[in-house]
DNA sequence: GGAAAATAGGACCGGACGGTCCTAATGTCA
DNA sequence: TGACATTAGGACCGTCCGGTCCTATTTTCC
């Protein structure tokens, strides 16, 4: 994969992010990316369309390596972990002024309905992540009260963090976000046979780390 | 009001949340409301964008009217007016044969970063939702644990709800909106005082009240 | 009957946009 | 040196789209 061809996917990751898949030009992203005109974008790819795809494959493949890697981290404990990824979503719309929202989101808002090749993508996507939560969720099979759907609570934790993300992009206030986040780990916590223990923030885990 | 322009208003609705704002044209509304031409449709509306914000806000009307008002009916005990409400928003998403998913979530996650018009709409949107879930659960607050935030708890339901129609939507499953509707009533009932009691469902409901 | 609103129909404009085609210079590596 | 990919630059096309303008006819209501 050749430098400039990174370029296109990464600029263009950026302005689909910001003004959504419809509303990126293709002459746009040539702008951004510094080419030289249509046809040196066309070179590299065969149309907008595949250019869309392909951003949003390398998007799940980066939140796959830097957001769900996380969930799989083997020196940390399941539930930290947990809470840990809930925090590092809540960080980034703080990161971003609560603008942006979800990349996975904002496309499945935009195009779910009238392009049923991203709709596709997008379910295996959602499907993905569902599966990294509920490996975790397995993971603690021994601390978790019986009868726990874990596919269930595992959808509903993505549908939380993703309405999340909508309403804070809509409000632009990140506390909206911080409270989800902090909602969130609350209802986790309840299926716990410990019903009263409360998933630890990251700085309540950094201090019980640096006191072992 | 006249009648066409009425017409104009519901085509428009209908065609914007099948396939969003941007991909809705004026001639396809034109075409659908059977006008006679592109003088006709602007001599109701100044411009696409004024059509946009009034079926934003007869949708928004719609909803106080129809969906909202369940949490405000007084013959109802207020648990079981939230568990109706979420039940009426997953009943929504099966006839809908799981497309389409919440006209606001639509166009927020279409418009909320690139238009600010439709972005303060629906940030008036979904706070006057969350002020109905607030009222409510103020009516419920002797039944609720002490320390619950019910601005935070409302935009929770929010959330969940929002991002349950959005996944719903990309994996063109209820099933996935019916498991977050029950989730949600669960994570509701954890801030009851009587943490045990579940909330009920419609069934029950009229099963508890034929049996008086 | 007369004014005003509603309906009808169509020509037209300017801009955006995805995409094609063509030519030519420059770099790269065997 | 020759083959090939890359970079460069621009002309052009067809389509869609929001919006304007103009001219009539029909309906509604005072």
């Amino acid at each position: 994969m050749s430098k400039r061809r990174l370029a296109i996917l990464d600029t263009a990751a950026r302005l689909i992010s910001q003004q959504g898949f419809t509303h990126t030009s293709v002459d746009d992203v040539i702008r951004e990316a510094g080419l030289s005109g249509k046809s040196h974008f066309y070179h590299y790819f065969p149309s907008k369309e595949a250019l869309g795809f392909e951003v949003l494959d390398r998007q799940f493949g980066r939140f796959t390596d830097r957001g769900l890697a996380i969930l799989r981290e083997p020196m940390i404990e399941p539930l930290d972990r947990l809470s840990l990824f809930i925090d590092t979503l809540v960080a980034l719309q703080r990161e971003r002024d609560a603008r942006n929202g979800s990349p996975f989101g904002n496309l499945a808002g935009e195009l779910a309905d009238s392009h049923e090749g991203f709709r596709q993508r997008l379910d295996v996507v959602f499907e993905r992540w569902a599966q990294q939560l509920q490996s975790l969720l397995w993971e603690l099979h021994d601390q978790l009260r019986e009868g726990v759907d874990t596919a269930r609570l595992a959808r509903f934790i993505i549908a939380a963090l993703e309405g999340g993300m909508l309403m804070t992009r809509v409000t632009r206030d990140v506390a909206v976000m911080e409270g989800i986040g902090a909602d969130l780990k609350r209802f986790v916590a309840t299926h716990l046979r410990d019903g009263k223990l409360l998933l630890r923030t990251v700085a309540e885990r950094e201090l019980a780390q640096s006191a072992t």
